[in-house]
DNA sequence: CTCATATTCAAAGGAATGTTTGACAATAGA
DNA sequence: TCTATTGTCAAACATTCCTTTGAATATGAG
């Protein structure tokens, strides 16, 4: 092999490197970040995108543009509107493993969830698991506590819509003999944590599932959507 | 909740997705990527990372402490030497997730594969199952083309160390009646793919492991290491 | 103690990135 | 065709990042 060919397979090698540190850079920005775990609950336009995350439309367009250049997420058009998604499930699970990655070894960020989501030390989770078979044994009430968009487009099997706010007023409707588990989007969604904490301190029972929505679905659990009949308390 | 908390959740928020980005940020770079490659191997010092990657040592040990700072990797010292490591198997996970997401999307690295690895259609490939079956039935010879530091600190059981530069000299001892797989580093691995295509132009069957080393000890396969003795062809 | 080796730090220039602003394109409905 | 809506593009500024350079630190050997 001559200099020249190790002096062009430094170049192809870094190339090819660049190509990873592409898809990599994409994740690298915090709105990015969100963007994701928002598009794991399901498509959404531009405009609700920038909604959800804050941002300007044009930064939010850029972002999603940057996105999409690696493959990250994909669109869709349907009239006027222009819907992002997640290519596929396999960008889910990237993104679950810098979520795991990043909770285990950065030490800030638990500072930094903790600042988000408030003190976690009174509520205790359950996983996925065994809240199938407590299901099973009908030892407990589950709960979905997203916006009622999120519930009707894919829920788990059984579960019950209480959006965020509506938690006090649906509350009484609920069975007071079994254990309640709240769920929502995710392990760092607020929403869960907000819903065990009202139910502890109204002197219920209460858990919340210990990731979320797309983790159940991506793990191969049942789903029900809402087109059929749910078990609503009203 | 008033406008004030909102606020603060808000950036509450954004840091917490800041720490994910900070991850994503420190694979975000082709040199610090191949670090990574490079560090799933096994451990290496300061100056041999720089060596590996072509760069200078103060930027090599720049790299290598950001990658440190959000916990992919973790150091030992012994004497003068400090070494570098991936602090855990999952940062190899977060390594592999992106590895894939990258090659099944963004369509340019195909391309740049093809430029690094040149031309793979006459390469076949085995998967690790396949692999595994057909060395119990004894129909495959399994040769290691990494660099023999790196078979000594683990290797598949049963392989023969063929370091890439040793291939023509020690190929009159491997059998003739049996096909061949080489493994090496990974599925951007070159040695692999150079054994294959020396052996083949010699006109024995050859094949290359789909992947690598690092996948196969990562998905449970039992490993070798050269305490012990190892069947070699000389 | 002094020297050699291995690694890190600090500063600086140039490149790339993020956000905002205002203008532009594409579609649907009148 | 005209208008309203939705989303993208282009330019500009401030910020951050990458690499290089030369100096500084820490360890072990003599």
């Amino acid at each position: 092999m001559t200099t020249q060919s190790t002096i062009g397979q430094r170049t192809a090698k870094n190339a090819l490197f660049d190509g990873f540190a592409a898809v990599a850079g994409a994740m690298a920005n915090g709105r990015r970040a969100e963007i994701i775990e928002l598009l794991a609950q399901g498509e959404r336009s531009v405009e609700r995108v920038a909604d959800a995350i804050d941002q300007s439309v044009a930064n939010t367009s850029h972002h999603l543009r940057r996105l999409a250049r690696v493959g990250l997420v994909s669109t869709r058009r349907d009239r006027t509107r222009i819907y992002y998604r997640l290519t596929d499930e396999r960008v889910y699970d990237l993104w679950a493993a810098l979520r795991d990655v990043t909770t285990r070894h950065l030490d800030d960020v638990d500072r930094l969830a903790h600042a988000y989501l408030g003190d976690r030390s009174e509520i205790t989770t359950i996983t996925r698991s065994e809240l199938q078979e407590r299901l099973q044994r009908d030892e407990a009430t589950l709960i979905d506590v997203r916006p009622r968009t999120e519930y009707d487009a894919g829920h788990i099997p059984g579960a019950i819509p209480i959006p965020p706010d509506k938690l006090d007023e649906l509350l009484p409707q609920l069975p007071t003999d079994r254990e309640i588990v709240a769920y929502c989007r995710g392990p760092y969604c607020v929403y869960a944590d907000q819903a065990v904490r009202t139910l502890l301190a109204r002197g219920r029972a209460a858990r919340r599932l210990e990731d979320g929505y797309p983790e159940w679905q991506r793990s191969g659990g049942l789903v029900e959507k809402s087109s059929a009949h749910h078990r609503s308390p009203t």
